[in-house]
DNA sequence: GTGAAAGCGCTAACAC
DNA sequence: GTGTTAGCGCTTTCAC
C-alpha cells in the first residue's frame, strides 16, 4: 500500500508543502550564514563548507551578508529574526558579538560560531589557533635573519587581529626584538587599507626588511605598493600574508602565508549547529589545524 | 487601536510566522540562485547583485551551487523543487539548459536568466554582448600590431565561450588574419586548465605574440606559465583575459580584460524575477554594458 | 491495518 | 470599526 501511494505520488510529481510541514514542526529548515568579510574567496569557502555539511540534509542555506554588525548588532538580530531561521552560522566578527548571541538566545535561534574568541561554551564553535599561526609566520621571518619589521593590522573589531598580533609579539620577544622598534600600521583587511598602510611604511622612517600583513589581501596590496615603489620582493623586502586566499597563489612572487581552515571550520560549525537543532549532544569547541605555507615572497634580508 | 496592537507586538517581540503566512499565500518567499562557476569573485558578485535587489523585500536568497547541470539537469531540477522556491535565478550555463527551463515551467517555479543565449523570451533575462566585448579585445591587440594569436577557450558547455570566439574571429577576419593560423587550445575556465593550455602553446610550434584567454583565471594562469617559461609579459607576449575579476587587478602586470557587468546582470535579473512573481509586466531582455579595460599585460609585439 | 479529526499560525471574508 | 470563522496542507492522535 505504502509503495503504491509512493508510486502514484512520484507519478503526479507530488512534493510535500514545506510550509505546512514547518507549521507543525515549528521548523523552517532554514539555516543562515552571516559574514561581512569582503574577501570573495573567504566568503565562498565559508559557504562551501556549510553547504558541504548540509548536503543531503533537509536544511537549506540562506546567505546573510551584513556590513557592520559591531556597529549595529540590533540590525543583524532583526535580520536574523525576520528571516525565520532555525539556526545561524556566525562568521567573524559577528561570532564574538555578545549582544548578538544574547538576542539569539532570547529569540531561541540556535547558532554556531566560526573562529570565536569569547565565551567558547556558547553555541557550537569551530576555530583555529590564530596566535600560534601568526607566531610561526614571524618565526619563519626571524629564522631568515630579519630584524626590522613592519606589521599591517587587520580590522580591530575582529579579535583575530589581536590574536595574530600577540603571536607576532611572542616571536619577537623570543628573538629579543624590541617591539617598540616595530613599525605598526592600522588596516582593516581590505586591499585598499593594505595599500595605504604600505605607502605610509615606505614613505617615512627606516625601511623594514620584512612586512607581516594580517591577511592576504593587504599583503598583496603591500606587494603591489612595494613594486610601485621600485622595490624587489623578496630581494629588498619580504612580505608575508595570512589566509592562503586564491590571490596569494596568483601573485608574483607567490605569497608566504598561513592556510586558514575556513572550509573545515564552516563545515564543523554547521555540523555542530545541526546537532543542537536535532538536540543531540554536541562536541566541545573544535580547534582545526592551520598550515604554514612558505612561498616566494619571503627570503633572507639583503646584507 | 492599530497603533496600540503594534506597540504591544513590538514589546512582546512578536514576529509573524512565515510558514503560516506562506501556507495561505502559497509562497515561500524564497529565491534560489544557482551557479557552477568556480571563480569566487564571479559567484560573490552574482550574490551581491541578487541581494542588492532583494534588500527591503520579503524574499530571501538561497544559494544553490550545482556542479554540472548540463550533465544532470534532472538533479538540478529536483534540487530546485525540494527547496520549495518561488523563483530561481539561473547563472550560466544553467540559464541555457532548455530541459531545466521546461521542468521549471512544469513545476511552476518562476525563473530569471543571467547571460542566456537561447530562447530569450523565456523568463526574465539580463545579459551582455559577449561577442562585441571579445571583438573589441581582439581589435585592441590587432591595433597594437599583433598578428600571431593563440586563443584559450572556456568551458564548451557555456555558450559564452562560443560567442567570445565568434567575436575574436570577427576581428581576425576584418584584419585579414587567417584563423587557420591561430593556435586554439581548449580550457574550461579554471586556473588549472589555463595553465595546461598555455604550457601546450609554449611547448611546440611557433610562439604567438598575443594570447586571448576567455576568462581572467585562465589568463592569470597563462601569465604565470609564461613567466615560468622565462618570458616577459607584455614584452615577449601579450595576454588578455575576460571578466575583470579581482585577480586581474592583483597580478603583475595587471591584466587587460573586459569588465562583465555581473553585479548588474544579477540585480536586473532578480528584479525581473520579482516582477514575474508579483505578476507585474516585466521588461524585455536587458543587455548591460561591458567595458574594455586596457591595462599592462598587453603591448605592441617586439620587432 | 484504515479512516477521521484536530490543530499548527495566519489571512481573508464576512457579519455585526 | 470590531469580532468571528473557515481554511491553507500537513502531521499526529485516536478510534475503529
Amino acid at each position: 500500500m505504502r509503495e503504491r501511494v509512493k508510486a502514484v505520488a512520484q507519478e503526479l510529481n507530488y512534493h510535500p508543502n514545506v510550509n505546512a510541514q514547518g507549521l507543525i514542526s515549528r521548523r523552517s529548515y532554514l539555516i543562515g550564514l552571516t559574514y561581512e568579510r569582503p574577501s570573495p574567496s573567504y566568503v565562498v569557502e565559508l559557504q562551501r563548507g556549510a553547504l558541504q555539511r548540509l548536503a543531503g540534509e533537509r536544511y537549506r542555506l540562506i546567505v546573510l551578508p551584513f556590513p557592520n554588525a559591531a556597529a549595529d548588532p540590533d540590525g543583524l538580530v532583526s535580520l536574523l529574526r525576520t528571516a525565520a531561521l532555525d539556526g545561524v552560522v556566525l562568521a567573524p566578527p559577528s561570532s564574538d558579538l555578545l549582544p548578538v548571541l544574547d538576542a539569539l538566545d532570547r529569540a531561541d535561534i540556535a547558532y554556531a560560531r566560526i573562529a570565536p574568541h569569547l565565551d567558547l561554551d556558547r553555541g557550537a564553535c569551530a576555530s583555529m589557533d590564530d596566535q600560534a599561526a601568526a607566531r610561526s609566520l614571524a618565526e619563519h621571518l626571524i629564522g631568515l635573519g630579519h630584524r626590522q619589521f613592519a606589521v599591517i593590522l587587520g580590522d580591530p573589531t575582529h579579535y583575530a587581529s589581536e590574536s595574530r598580533l600577540k603571536g607576532y609579539r611572542e616571536a619577537f620577544a623570543s628573538a629579543g626584538i624590541d617591539f617598540g622598534q616595530v613599525r605598526v600600521e592600522q588596516g582593516d583587511f581590505t586591499y585598499a587599507s593594505g595599500d595605504g598602510a604600505m605607502r605610509r611604511i615606505l614613505s617615512g622612517g627606516r625601511r623594514p626588511t620584512a612586512v607581516l600583513a594580517q591577511n592576504d589581501d593587504m599583503a598583496v596590496a603591500a606587494l603591489m605598493a612595494a613594486r610601485d615603489h621600485g622595490l624587489d620582493v623578496p630581494g629588498d623586502i619580504s612580505i608575508a600574508g595570512f589566509d592562503d586566499s586564491d590571490v596569494s597563489r596568483l601573485t608574483w612572487p607567490r605569497l608566504t602565508t598561513v592556510r586558514q581552515p575556513v572550509f573545515e571550520m564552516a563545515e564543523v560549525a554547521t555540523g555542530g549547529l545541526l546537532s543542537i537543532l536535532e538536540r543531540e549532544p554536541h562536541a566541545a569547541p573544535a580547534v582545526l589545524a592551520h598550515e604554514l605555507l612558505i612561498r616566494q615572497s619571503t627570503a633572507p634580508p639583503r646584507k
